[in-house]
DNA sequence: TTGACTAGAACGAGCGTTCGATCTATTTTG
DNA sequence: CAAAATAGATCGAACGCTCGTTCTAGTCAA
């Protein structure tokens, strides 16, 4: 009998998440307001306390689900590819995917300073995802598809260029999509960890 | 006869600019208040509001002076080396020391989303020292250093693993000091853009 | 004496949050 | 089954506090 709706009465609270989301990636947390987020939200104060503690709980709860989201995809791609290299692919692929079509969603997992407002919370590349990452960058090691080195060196290397690709676009300084530079970038970034 | 002094009283001027970094960058620009920069700088309001129109003013000028900063040190770089690989090569150098010995500095510049509290401004990657990273870059294209493709493609593949190894650094994930991995990473950014 | 500099109390605006009232749907009771 | 009770959801006015900034008065070197 529990578990017919994701939430009791979600629409509500969907609202003020969908809101948030777009106020805090385009005028960020610090120049949003509660009453922001009611105008634009159609929901009343006293509904978001409802639901959310305070104000940072509302970005809690946005941030916990964009981290748990990325999990499930890159479990996934895990489950998807044997590869170390098709497993690393394809969640550049995904980054690149989800930049272009949910900008927001993408700006506040990556971009967006949580330390500031989520002083609790473990910065994003000591997250789950991240941790995921470095996993497939091991497997690879393993598997003698890259080359030995400190793991972290290799994941950076090997995603750092599509990550600060994927910042340069949602600053607006990149001319074509994403997707056009993909090929590229990901030949780049192979090259520079595959086992020679 | 000016010039004698780079600003007249730069005493108190100094105080609060090295105060406001300190504080921006430990507890972020929206957490740290007027009153906070007052009591750790021991300057009083009215004496910053004489050397700053406001505070906004403040991060203006701590970000302006960082900014010039790294255009007279990447100026320097590209006098002393003359191919590309070199000049790229002391571009990371540089900013691995600086983050090491100079953590606020370099986490101002490449880790504050200025966007929120300097609206005037540009983005950091559209700034003149990106400008002059991809300036090394777009050269060692012309020298045949580095294989022919989108300059910033191939700039943020060069880049883009030290810069993420910095950020990851200044987010505390990084077990040893920054030149540690220096001459790794730069094997591996370098391998993914030479020219075969 | 002047003008750059310092000082800190005071101000008004805007913030996050609280609170009591009201509405609605579900459950309990006689 | 109807009525009463309960709990969840919604609302927006109001509160208290902190913030950035202003202002007036005072200091001191030239």
């Amino acid at each position: 009998m529990i578990d017919t709706q994701p939430q009791p009465s979600a629409s509500n609270r969907d609202k003020v998440l969908a809101t948030a989301l777009e106020l805090f990636t385009r005028k960020g947390y610090f120049n949003t307001s509660m009453r922001d987020i009611t105008r634009e939200s159609g929901v009343s104060t006293g509904s978001i306390y409802h639901y959310f503690r305070d104000k940072e709980g509302v970005a809690a709860a946005l941030y916990q689900s964009l981290i748990e989201r990325m999990r499930g995809e890159f479990d996934a791609i895990m489950a998807r590819h044997d590869s170390a290299h098709d497993q690393c692919r394809a969640v550049v692929a995904l980054l690149f995917r989800i930049a272009e079509e949910e900008p927001a969603e993408m700006s506040f997992m990556l971009y967006v300073k949580h330390k500031e407002f989520l002083p609790e919370e473990r910065p994003v590349c000591s997250s789950e995802p991240f941790e995921q990452m470095r996993t497939m960058v091991r497997r690879g090691m393993e598997r003698g598809e890259i080359e030995q080195r400190d793991v972290l060196v290799a994941s950076t290397c090997l995603f750092g260029g599509a990550i600060r690709l994927i910042t340069s676009s949602l600053d607006g300084i990149v001319e074509q999509p994403l997707q056009h530079y993909l090929d590229d970038i990901w030949k780049c970034s192979w090259r520079a960890v595959a086992a020679s």
